[in-house]
DNA sequence: TTGTAATTAATGTAAATACATTTAATTTTG
DNA sequence: CAAAATTAAATGTATTTACATTAATTACAA
C-alpha cells in the first residue's frame, strides 16, 4: 500500500504558483514529479529491504544476462551516477543478493553478478511494481509516449548542440 | 503488447535497457530526468552559495509577498518534503537571508520573513535562471504545455481516487 | 478547570550522499 | 626496461537526509 505524502497541498501549490513560461514551470514540475515518482518506488520497495539505488543496481546486473559487469561499468549505468557503487555492492553482499569477485582480465578491477536470490527477488517485485503501474492505465500509451519523447529531447538540448 | 522503445533522446546508459511498456519507461524517464533537472540547477546554484533546497526555500519565502510563513507552512509547500526546514531555516538565517521570529497568534510556530538581501539574491539568479531556460527554447510551447499537463496527470492519478 | 491529546518546531541519530583521497594495478612514455 | 601517468575500487569525511524523539504550547474533553 503506497501512501501519498499529502501530495493534495503541494501539487494545489504547484497550481497556484505562478509560472513566466511554460519552461519555468516545467523546470519545477520535473523535479517535482521525479521527486513524487521516487518516493513512491522507495515505498514499493520499503518491505524487501531495498533502497531504489540498490533495486537499480540489482536490475543492472540483471540486464547482464549472467555476464559479470565491474564496479565502474554499473557506475556508468547508475540513474544516479554521484552515489557509490562500491557500498551499494557492499549492501548488496550483506543480503546474499550478489556475488563478488577480482576480475581474471583487470585485477584492478572488480565483477559483479547477481545470484538466483537476487533475481528472485527482482521476480517478486516486477510483480508488485507491474500492478502498481496498473494506477496509470487511465493514461494513454500515447500520452505517456509522448512524454516520454519530450522528456528525452529536453535532456538532448544538451548533448546535442 | 511489447513495445521496443528507440531511444534518440535518451541518454547513453538508459540507451540499451528495454522498458516492458510506454509506462515502465516513463516511471525511469521522469526519475531519472528529475535527478538531471536537479543536478543541473544545482550547478547552476553553486555560484551562489545556495543548495537547490535552499533555494526552494526562498522562493516560497518570496511568494509570500511580505506575509510571514511558519516552518510549517514552508514544509507543506516544499518540493521535497522529507527535508527539515527547520535546519533549511537555519542555514539561511547564517546567511542573513531571512527573519525568524515566534510566532505572535501560536508561541508554538515561528515566522519566517526573506530580507532585502534575500530578496535581491533571489533576483539575481533569476537573471541566470531565466538565461539558462532559454536553451530549451526550441521546444515549443505547445510541447512544454502538453507536457506539463502530463505530468499533472500522473501524480493526479493517486490524489482522485 | 484540569488532565489528555494534538500540534509545532527543534534536536538526536543512524544511514546515505557528495566528494576527496588513497591504494593498487595497469598503461604509457621516455 | 623504469618512471610517470592513468585507471579502478575502496576508503575517509563532512554534510545531508530520513526518521524518531523531545519540549513547549495549544486545543479539547471530561
Amino acid at each position: 500500500m503506497l501512501h501519498q505524502i499529502s501530495s493534495m497541498g503541494i501539487s494545489e501549490d504547484l497550481k497556484q504558483t505562478k509560472f513566466n513560461s511554460p519552461t519555468s514551470k516545467a523546470v519545477v514540475n520535473i523535479i517535482f514529479t521525479g521527486n513524487w515518482m521516487m518516493q513512491q518506488t522507495h515505498e514499493l520497495l520499503k518491505p524487501y529491504g531495498l533502497t531504489p539505488q540498490q533495486y537499480n543496481v540489482l536490475r543492472i546486473l540483471r540486464g547482464q544476462q549472467n555476464n559479470p559487469i565491474t564496479v565502474l561499468g554499473i557506475t556508468e549505468r547508475m540513474l544516479d551516477k554521484m552515489s557509490n557503487a562500491s557500498r551499494l555492492v557492499d549492501k548488496l553482499l550483506e543480503k546474499k543478493l550478489v556475488l563478488r569477485r577480482e576480475c581474471p582480465k583487470d585485477r584492478r578491477a572488480v565483477d559483479v553478478m547477481i545470484l538466483p536470490a537476487g533475481l528472485s527477488l527482482l521476480e517478486e517485485i516486477d510483480q508488485v511494481q507491474l500492478a502498481w503501474e496498473k494506477n496509470f492505465a487511465r493514461i494513454s500509451t500515447d500520452k505517456m509516449d509522448q512524454m516520454n519523447e519530450i522528456l528525452d529531447e529536453i535532456r538532448n538540448v544538451f548533448t546535442n548542440n
